[in-house]
DNA sequence: AAAATTTCCGTGTGCGTACACGAAAATACA
DNA sequence: TGTATTTTCGTGTACGCACACGGAAATTTT
């Protein structure tokens, strides 16, 4: 425990160089006007010259202001539990910087519900945060959210997916497209060169349906790099919310006796319906891959009816967009664009050291 | 920007309510003694009631004082380039708590020789560091380290291999039974259920084993639950240092045309030594499996050689362990004992999602 | 030329805490 | 009873910054 070597430059340490008080060095940081143009340029080249980097802890305890950040997601639904965990790295994201009074405000909305989406978002923004964390799943609705926080010069952060309209401090989350490709090197991996296989796509209404067509491309696009064909790649596109007709039309794919899969491939979380049939059918040896360690899924990778999962880590989304907001807003530094998260596969064996995720 | 509403407890608070003055309350926080037995009971009953939360930032701008912390870890060597990835993660831990004037020292000793490691130590806790990040390469001496800080009250993290002797405050690092598991299940995946498989364990001179040791296990324990066996494991132990001598040893044990192995299993992170003579001898068809994203490893895993690299994560784990001692050492809040990273399972195809592991 | 503005800038206070200093009270000693 | 000593506590200042207030100088208006 000793003093602080670092002599850090402190808004005096620049006011006494450029001959003036503590104060216009203040009024120059904070643009608060009320500085005349020369005196203005010689403070503004000491800062420059000596990179002065405000102290945060002094600067926050000062002006005791709170900084709200929106996040504005999908509630956890029984259908569709996915969400909670980027909820959870949201959450884990706050506390690390509350210290700097930086706050959260929920906003929920009804994942299969446009409409909500439109009324939730509205209320934020009559609230007008200092950030948004976006899960952008209704692609149109969402876009218009986002112009609109760019009129009002908020920063939004898109977590899991993106849309391509609009301009955002950052993007948080899977390269689908390469999931696909990992999951068809899996794949190739169990089967062999000369299987039959099946992609299963559980398909929303007006969705964001980019990750599942990434996801599906990415897969194929593996395949066909392979240096002599003979694998079957054949695709099932069933609506989500249709269990019972769903689970027909994959029974049927399935138990056809011309053409039994040796391997099944869900792009996305539902692969536990697919492994629910399986199960119940009393059918083995089809390996099964599909997304995200949803805790239906984790049963099924336990007792080996799933073979592969594959983590979008929903919980790191969560936290890296509260982190980027933060660096932006109160650091104000530079934030990476395109934050892809690694992927993890995830088998019976390493699942356990995965429960944060 | 709004006025904070959730109205802290302050120091202040509580003076008042116990009828003292801040100061009072001060030496009662800091058991900085020449308090009365009676007021310093009422203040304390009133810090609990009323959960008081002391303020870092205004707490580590009032004592203008640097934590230091010290990291005792290898330095980077040619042989041996995988402490670089620790310690980029403990630097990165560094930057985002240096604002609470939390300091780094570096302490690096030779991989190979522990008079060095002994020295480097003794070097360290005459510094008497606030807290200490210790990679117990030696495990004797490493066991004296920690006595020693245990004796001085230094908090200790052990970081990537653990230590049987002793007090620490926390352990980081991957589970290596879990982690031969998951090479068990990931081998058998890729060969089948009757073949022959050979592990290769690099050996170092009285280094600590544990991980290496643990590796096998597991890998062997993958293959005992099978239900059907069928699979033979051949071991094969070589010395580190010496790579012309092991290298012969390898040669011979894959090219024996008696018995081919399917795959080979190398317990860590030396598997581009034998990525390199498969390559060298042009030896296909053989299923490599070893451990972490050495920029070595990673060239004979985008070409083919290698199938499949497990991370540690050590930049992970340099960041957890800075974390840690964070956690413990200024906002005095429990700390998880054995922290677990995730096993990840790294291939071609989501190598590059993985860079700044 | 005086008054009224406007432009520019210094001073002072407070954020919540740490810590030094010293005053008052309690106790010991003569 | 008076003095010395110890225990107990209050006060003040500083940390680096934000922000309000108001004063002096420059400028415009009457």
């Amino acid at each position: 425990m000793e003093r602080n070597s670092i002599s850090k430059i402190r808004i005096k340490d620049i006011a006494d160089l450029a001959g003036v008080s503590a104060g216009t060095v203040d009024r120059v940081l904070h643009n608060r006007g009320e500085v005349s143009r020369n005196t203005r340029e010689r403070i503004l080249g000491i800062i420059h010259d000596l990179d002065y980097q405000p102290d945060i802890l002094a600067s926050t305890l000062a002006a005791r202001k709170t900084i709200r950040i929106a996040a504005l997601i999908p509630g956890e639904k029984e259908d569709n539990p996915f969400w909670k965990y980027p909820l959870s790295g949201i959450e884990e994201g706050i506390m690390e910087i509350m210290h700097f009074g930086i706050s959260l405000d929920k906003y929920f909305f009804d994942y299969s519900d446009r409409k909500s989406f439109i009324g939730v978002a509205s209320g934020m923004l009559d609230e007008n945060p200092q950030g948004v964390v976006m899960a952008p799943v209704f692609t149109e609705e969402a876009s218009q959210v986002l112009k609109n926080c760019n009129d009002l010069g908020i920063p939004v952060v898109l977590i899991n997916a993106g849309i391509c309209s609009g301009t955002c401090l950052a993007f948080v989350g899977q390269d689908s497209l390469k999931s696909g490709i990992v999951a068809g090197r899996l794949m190739h991996y169990c089967t062999g060169s000369s299987s039959e296989i099946l992609i299963v796509n559980f398909i929303r209404d007006k969705g964001n349906q980019a990750h599942i067509q990434g996801r599906e491309q990415g897969f194929r696009d593996y395949f066909s790099t392979l240096p002599q064909p003979g694998v079957i790649l054949n695709v099932l596109n069933l609506p989500d919310a249709e269990i019972r007709q769903s689970d027909k039309a994959l029974e049927e794919a399935i138990s056809s006796p011309s053409s039994q899969p040796k391997g099944i491939f869900v792009t996305n979380s539902r692969v536990f319906r697919v492994a629910r049939l399986l199960s119940e059918k009393n059918i083995n040896g089809i390996v099964l891959i599909g997304y995200d360690l949803l805790d239906e899924n984790k049963v099924f990778l336990r007792n080996g009816t799933i073979d592969f999962l594959i983590s979008q880590k929903p919980r790191e989304q969560g936290y890296l967009s509260v982190i980027a907001l933060y660096r932006h807003i109160l650091l104000k530094k530079e934030v990476e664009r395109d934050q892809y998260l690694p992927i993890d596969i995830i088998i019976k064996e390493n699942l356990e050291h995965y429960i944060h995720t």
